[in-house]
DNA sequence: AGCCGGAATAGACCTGTGTCAATATAGATG
DNA sequence: CATCTATATTGACACAGGTCTATTCCGGCT
């Protein structure tokens, strides 16, 4: 997966401009957190004790469709926030920590100059 | 501003689920950051040794038109991620570091369960 | 006042995207 | 095999958003 690579190489914003390539695979995460649903499925997740969370249940937190859902599901998985298992009829869905990691020290920019 | 309000009152996201408001309100600065441009923008504004960034600078580099750069710091502005100070005929504008860290903070998920 | 340059706003266009209903797929179970 | 439940995919639609041109606004200058 690329834009771990593209993530992990990045310094800070401060650091040093983005170039296009660079900005361009970091958008994609970011705008797959710029939307309120999955912000909300991403923390439904990260709080979950065990760490994984059958779809079922967030369907259930939402009055949104079963393919809606799922819609969004596959955005954050496609960026590379959350990673899926099917056991028996069941899929899990399981946060990848290292993304977010590496955005929360992309966004850490240091103290004033 | 009271998106720094929720930002800053919010734990990260492991702590426990965003409600509705509190995701629409994170959900409008992350919608900033999915953005190549504006990322490059805001980069750019970070790395720059003093601060703060004149338009004209930032127009110059992209091969976008003025209007679309400003309008692209007009978003980053009204997000809080940036602000604008006009001296004489030019606009400068700055990084606001507490709201990037509080994205950051939101973002810093404790290790692996 | 009039002009000039830097920046913002308005409006139009076209693409992207969030949502849904309908359908398909996968696995379990009778 | 038939059927049922859980999830994913497809296609359609309406709206949001990125970009441009044209225009306006704001300061400084002559």
């Amino acid at each position: 997966m690329e834009l771990l690579e593209i993530l992990e190489c990045s310094p800070p914003l401060a650091r040093k401009p983005l170039d296009a390539e660079q900005a361009a695979g970091v958008a994609r995460v970011f705008k797959a957190l710029g939307d309120p649903v999955r912000l909300r499925i991403l923390s439904i997740v990260a709080s979950r004790q065990g760490g994984e969370v059958c779809v079922c249940d967030i369907t259930g937190a939402f009055e949104l469709s079963q393919p809606t859902i799922s819609h969004h599901l596959k955005v954050l998985k496609d960026v590379g926030l959350l990673t899926s298992e099917r056991r028996a009829s069941w899929v899990y869905y399981r946060l990848v920590p290292e993304t977010l990691g590496e955005l929360s020290a992309l966004l850490n920019v240091p103290a004033a100059v």
